[in-house]
DNA sequence: ATTTCCACTGAACACTTGTTCAAACAATTC
DNA sequence: GAATTGTTTGAACAAGTGTTCAGTGGAAAT
């Protein structure tokens, strides 16, 4: 198998391994028997376990970045369609799995690992807080809103994460698309005539 | 000192311990050091590292449940002052410490100590879920709202764990200040007439 | 056919971990 | 003062960690 395959395989276990066994309890050991393969061929791979760890939230996060971003691009969205994209994209089946979910407030629980995601993530997010702010601020324009486009964006990123944290920790309570309907619902009282859901 | 006295003493170093070096990075030897105590002393107090660990999650639940508890519990309180109150105690400047976030976030950032959480925490959240539930249902007898009060409970709950996270994560940009206004922001937006801030 | 290169293996190493335990200490009781 | 009880210490131990590295295999290049 091709090197960039290999390094694949081996995140893919590792985001496993997180998962079940968190992040403390995913040895190399652990992840080169998720991936069928020999102890040393993670570090051959991998200089170190840490940036096999980089690596993995790296992955991850480009892959939500890939996801917003693409409906942001497109011109023929106005601003609420695409702030809309944005939320489908934070609940999307193939972004907000239990595994991946794990392996994000995995990151945010320890201190040591908190480093590492800011440094791997703030741009990324930051740039997704700038861009719905900038939609926001588009919607604003047309019509009265209670709050400013500031706090609509820094409001909307706390919901992303605590219902993400509701889903992780009580799965059979808190689906992705109750939690998709509970942002877009709270969307809705903040602009009058937006975000109106079809059902 | 006496027994209780040693406990608490080596639960508050084991809170320093996780908020800096995680719970992984917690190790009875830092504790112990970070206490200014024997490493042995750590399993005598404590039978196991897991019941430490547990312990102390059981204090920062009991103290955070004692303080939203007393203000529920008051008969001079209307359904509307008492979710204020709720809401205070979860931005509270005791409970709501960066020390006191780590730790919360540590337990909920691996599957394993995640057990640990729901077994002491499962039935203080359920607790106050099913008042603030309680408590919209009877604001919701006077006057009309968007959402049921379930929904309600449900939204507030994922506010509260999204703006804690960021308080965690990007404490220079979040304040529990904002985070409590935020949050009361919404209430207003839910509860027509209601929860309007002073200034 | 020989060399070169790359992917791969797993035993070995130094180190850290939670836990145990014999010994020391301090206070109280007899 | 002797004995008993409950604390406290830190050395010792087995288990598990990340990392290293000499050696294997096989395919492409010479």
């Amino acid at each position: 198998m091709t090197s960039e395959g290999r390094r694949k395989q081996l995140i893919e276990a590792t985001v496993t391994c997180i998962a079940l066994h968190g992040l403390s309890g995913t040895t190399l050991r652990k992840v080169s028997q998720q991936a069928g393969l020999s102890l040393g061929l993670v570090n051959f791979h991998f200089a170190t376990k840490d940036v096999l760890l980089e690596e993995t939230l790296r992955t991850l996060a480009e892959e939500h970045r890939v996801r917003w971003k693409t409906d942001v691009m497109r011109a023929d969205l106005d601003a609420e369609q695409k702030i809309h994209a944005i939320v489908e994209a934070q609940f999307h089946s193939r972004i907000c799995t239990r595994k991946k979910l794990a392996v994000w407030f995995a990151f945010f629980g320890e201190a040591r690992y908190r480093k590492f995601y800011r440094k791997i993530t703030a741009d990324i997010d930051e740039e997704r807080i700038e861009v719905s702010r900038a939609l926001f601020a588009e919607i604003a324009e047309n019509s009265e809103m209670s709050r400013s486009p500031e706090e609509l964006a820094l409001a909307l990123e706390s919901l992303f994460d605590g219902t993400w944290l509701n889903i992780l920790m009580y799965p059979d309570a808190f689906s992705k698309e109750a939690a998709r309907d509970q942002v877009l619902c709270y969307l809705a009282l903040c602009c009058p005539g937006r975000f109106m859901q079809k059902s």
